[in-house]
DNA sequence: TACCTCCACGTTTTT
DNA sequence: CGTGGAGGTA
């Protein structure tokens, strides 16, 4: 008997689907149901009986992917999924850690900082130590640090090859002293201690690789060195493990994902499957050709080519603006026609490389009244009344965490300046406590020790009043009594952050609700930190540890969901949208219609990629990802010259355009660029008409040329007239060159 | 403490 | 061009 959900695969999908137990590498080409195999692998799975919903791990790098995944598993299958290991490699470190704290070494009620909050503790601790921000920039710090932990270095562990990294390997061990003081965990910490918690308690890993038989993960290509070992450590002989990819879609190498990862699964599991998935049920032909050309220029890949059995469909239409305003009244007029031949808004995007990029297409959407939604920008849990609100949150759980007192000692305003304050920081660190700790002795003297004296008073008449109390209503009573909401009353732009205070309250309703059967249900003893107890065969399968009262599990969790989970990018504005983006976060999406703009060089591919090793390559797998998110119509569009960073930049197109079959492209604007009449730059344009070979044919900046030892260019800048006149060309690969225009023998280039 | 002005900076980003 | 941070002044 085949189970239901089975049905409607194609061959290589059901031959992942239903491999037989052994480790294996699905190579998924964009649009070929790569989420669908995964779901359908576990639902499979647990439904032949080769595996317990508990004795599996799935893991990927996004909740969206992991709610996702949730979904669909359940959509297959009567059973619960709560409980099971399906989640994003930081929120199972987490869980991992909360189970595991003491082992980990960690305080059981430990605080996940976020970026923000990292740099903030670098720029904190930075002054303490008295480091030079100027020479030693909190920002490279972080990057310094993160970095290193993602490469499963510790400080002691960093290679000091000059006296910079010297400092700044001396500062991340400062660094984690402190963190550890402060009972924080950052980000890649959460990985870090996870896998060192791993490789260092031998009972530990046995007894998670004798619970997970096997362990699925979602977009392999994208996983770093850290998570690969921490993958190895959970994954024993028993273990199968199931990496789905796309080493063509490998974006993310500037933050140290590695697709050479996807090379030593296959030795270091003993991969001997490979399967392709190279039926794509997403995008009409002439696009995957395209798609298909460009990645051929890519060394070293894998090999994959992605095929249809729809109909060639369209041409991809190019579009060659004058300028940016140009391109963006473009995208905005065929959008309206788009929009009129019956596609919602919401099915078509505008792509870019860069976020600056969205400005100008924003400003035209708006002069139409298009309505439109930029994804990127500030996220829920990252608002600045969101984190008041949870610093407050994280003192009335009892954090150590400096950060949080800092944000809110004296937000609203109460009379605490740099004097009292100074006088904390000097007792917590003469005896080596936290803030609040230093706070609550009463060692200050003067002012300070009746305003300071009040601060603790108040959270601690919040942290009793609230006992007890249930989450949101702990929340709403925290904002009440802070004087948060009367200081935003009070505040003329304060009514949208009023309104995200109680979006706040909502989220821990909603938070609570979800969660409340597993803290309420019966749940098993999580104290796991006896090895003994896991002899005897104990299951984890809670995602808290278990406290006193059920309130401040409750709040100690949704704190690390606020931090793991930083929430939409914007409220959803519900109305059909035209959806705007970077190609990085068009990974994963479709769209009926797909507009990629600035389409020229130095934009994308971008400038700064091609001084990095294989940065091109990265650029071209990124535009691999954008021409593969369009199902049925494709735009390429490129402006001659754009405002970027206040002054006009002349580009030429971009060689991506070199790499598709011209026979696939349709150009849209096909007169001639000097013919084009519409907005034109700059008074140095006199000059040029009056140099140019003729009134039909004049040498204006912007043009695009040809010559014959440095090849194509653009003309940047001119000077001079008649036999004096020369001009300034950019060329794509000569750089910025002067030219006599009587003796430099220019070719325009339509 | 709040506001304002000046200056530096300007890929991509999830957790 | 636009923003965000820092530093100075009322």
């Amino acid at each position: 008997m085949t189970p239901a959900f089975l049905s409607g695969l194609n061959e290589p999908q059901l031959e992942a689907v239903t491999l037989p137990r052994q480790s294996s590498l699905i190579l998924a080409g964009a649009g070929s149901g790569k989420t669908r195999v995964l779901t359908t692998r576990i639902a499979w799975l647990i439904q032949t009986g080769q595996a317990s919903p508990l004795g599996l791990l799935a893991v990927t790098f996004t909740n969206k992917a992991a709610k996702e995944m949730l979904m669909r598993i359940s959509a297959m299958l009567p059973i619960n999924t709560r409980g099971m290991w399906v989640g994003t490699f930081h929120g199972l470190c987490n869980r991992m850690l909360r189970t595991h704290y003491r082992d980990a070494g960690l305080p059981q009620l430990f605080q996940i900082l976020d970026s923000q909050d990292q740099l903030a503790l670098i720029k904190r601790l930075m002054k303490q130590l008295n480091i030079d921000d100027e020479r030693y920039p909190p920002r490279q710090a972080q990057w310094f640090i993160n970095t290193a932990k993602d490469e499963g270095k510790r400080a002691k562990d960093v290679d000091p090859y000059d006296e910079f990294s010297r400092r700044m390997a001396e500062f991340y061990a400062a660094y984690d002293m402190q963190c550890q003081r402060e009972g924080v965990v950052d980000f890649a910490e959460l990985l870090l201690r996870s896998y060192e918690l791993l490789a260092r308690n031998e009972v530990l890993r046995d007894h998670y690789r004798a619970r997970f038989r096997h362990i699925l993960v979602d977009e392999f290509q994208d996983t770093n060195r850290l998570q690969y070992r921490w993958l190895q450590q959970l994954g024993g002989e028993e273990s199968c493990i199931f990496a789905v990819g796309d080493d063509d879609q490998s974006i993310y190498a500037f933050r140290g994902a590695s697709s050479a990862n996807m090379q030593d699964l296959q030795k270091d599991f003993h991969i001997e499957k490979v399967i392709k998935l190279e039926q794509n049920y997403r995008s009409h032909g002439h696009i995957l050709d395209a798609a298909n050309a460009l990645i051929r220029h890519n060394h070293r890949r894998l090999g994959k080519n992605l095929w249809t059995s729809e109909g060639k469909g369209e041409p991809l239409r190019v579009y060659e603006a004058a300028t940016d305003l140009e391109e963006a009244a473009f995208v905005v007029e065929e959008v309206k026609a788009l929009r009129n031949d019956g596609i919602a808004l919401g099915n078509m995007a505008v792509l870019y490389r860069s976020n600056a990029q969205s400005r100008v297409l924003e400003h035209a959407l708006f002069n139409a009244s298009v309505p439109y939604r930029v994804y990127g920008g500030l996220r829920f849990f990252e608002r600045q009344e969101v984190k008041h609100a949870l610093a407050y949150l994280r003192l009335v759980a009892q954090s150590g965490d400096d950060g949080a007192l800092l944000r809110v000692i004296n937000f609203p305003a109460r009379g605490i300046g740099a004097r009292s304050l100074e006088q904390v920081q000097t007792v917590a660190r003469e005896r080596g406590i936290s803030l609040w700790g230093a706070a609550c002795a009463n060692t200050l003297s003067g002012k300070a020790a009746a305003s300071i004296g009040a601060f603790v008073g108040l959270i601690e008449k919040m942290r009793e009043a609230t006992q007890g109390l249930p989450l949101p209503e702990t929340i709403e009573h925290v904002i009440e009594h802070s004087g948060l909401r009367s200081h935003y009353q009070n505040e003329k732009e304060g009514a949208d952050r009023l309104e995200n205070l109680s979006e706040l309250v909502n989220a821990a309703s909603a938070f609570v609700a979800e969660n409340e059967v597993l803290i309420v249900g019966d749940v098993p003893e999580v104290q796991s930190d006896t090895p003994v107890a896991m002899q005897a065969g104990a299951e984890y399968t809670a995602d808290v540890p278990a406290n006193t009262d059920n309130k401040s599990d409750m709040l100690v969790t949704f704190l690390a969901h606020a931090a793991l989970e930083a929430g939409e990018h914007q409220a959803l504005a519900g109305a059909d949208a035209l959806q705007l983006m970077t190609v990085h976060s068009a990974k994963g999406l479709e769209f009926h219609a797909v507009f990629i703009s600035g389409m020229e060089e130095g934009l994308f591919p971008h400038e700064n990629s091609l001084t990095e090793a294989d940065g091109i390559e990265e650029e071209r797998r990124l535009m691999y990802v954008a021409l593969t998110r369009a199902r049925r119509r494709l735009y390429l569009s490129l402006a001659q010259s754009r405002m970027l960073h206040g002054q006009t930049r002349y580009n030429i197109a971009s060689r991506f355009f070199t790499e598709i079959p011209e026979i696939l492209l349709k150009r849209i604007n096909a007169r001639p660029r000097y013919q084009d009449s519409s907005v034109r730059s700059t008074g140095t344009a006199s000059a040029l008409s009056t140099a140019g070979p003729g009134p039909d044919m004049p040498w204006r900046i912007g043009q695009s040329v040809m010559h014959a030892k440095f090849g194509s260019g653009v003309i940047v800048s001119a000077e001079g007239r008649g036999t004096e006149a020369r001009v300034q060309v950019n060329f794509r690969d000569a750089g910025l060159k002067w030219l006599m225009l009587e003796y430099a023998k220019l070719a325009p280039v339509a």
